[in-house]
DNA sequence: ATGAGTGCAAAGGCTTTGCATTAGG
DNA sequence: CCTAATGCAAAGCCTTTGCACTCAT
């Protein structure tokens, strides 16, 4: 994904909830773009000095009811964001059961397709309406064999 | 899983790290077995006033390197626990995107053994060791549609 | 008796919020 | 100009920890 998309994106799913996209908004996009796996809001502070804390945290959720961003699980409690499907296309996490570190990877086509066809009968069933999967894999990285 | 063997298992899981199946912990298993779904921590203090936030926070740590339970993830970014595979049987969940309830599902065998056959390459080729998998549907729940 | 486990209360750390200031339309 | 957005600092809230007490072996 080019990187003006993404930023032309993330314009235009703020202003669909009539939010502008800020300087800061913006700084906080390039940082995830940059980053190659999920970051927490700690993570964000301390890689760019130049973002206060109060204008990542709330910019975050700013981010993340417009649909920019998105929560994802670690291993610990802390809540990571990275940009959202239509921003980064869709993969999946490789989660360390052991230091918590969290992959973004791929998985085959047939794979994501049983996934979405062969579980919307469960989901009926429990009255829901289906909007997506989250699929972690969780396993030791190299360094924590 | 009968209650019995339940806390059979708890005992010797705690056995094997050099702890108690204390009272505390006792109780803290119940909770969870009772529970249809993952409770986070203030939930278990409101839910059982005989538990003090403290024994909660420090059994729940214990019982987790123990492997009784694990952590799971909702949509929030509190901590939720429940009991481990080996005591509740394996199982997924369906997280509402919009309220944050988490409902425990099974799925089809064959999903769940092309999770694992299928995806055994992608891990190798990360250097990762798979230990298992976590997949969650996301979805919206009866109330929130 | 002796160390593990517990309970209370205080400390700690991440996150949220109030308010005055700045920036964008 | 006028409202949204920002920055700082303070407040909040969940979680962790110190310490004295209790329980089990």
């Amino acid at each position: 994904m080019a990187s003006n998309d993404i930023h032309e994106i993330a314009e235009k799913k703020l202003a669909s909830i009539q939010q502008r996209y800020s300087s800061r908004r913006r700084r906080l996009v390039e940082t995830l773009e940059r980053a190659d796996h999920p970051l927490i809001a700690t993570d964000i502070v301390a890689i760019d000095d130049d973002l206060p804390q109060s204008s990542v945290y709330r910019n975050l959720a700013v981010l993340e009811s417009a649909g920019v961003v998105v929560k994802v699980l670690t291993n610990g409690d802390r809540a990571a964001f990275e940009l959202a499907e239509e921003l980064k296309g869709h993969h999946h996490h490789l989660v360390c059961v052991q230091c918590g570190l969290v992959l973004d990877i791929d998985v085959p086509n047939e794979v994501e397709e049983l996934l979405d066809s062969g579980l919307a009968g469960v989901v009926a069933a429990a009255g829901f309406s289906l909007v997506g999967h989250r699929l972690d894999l969780m396993g030791r990285c190299r360094d924590c064999q």
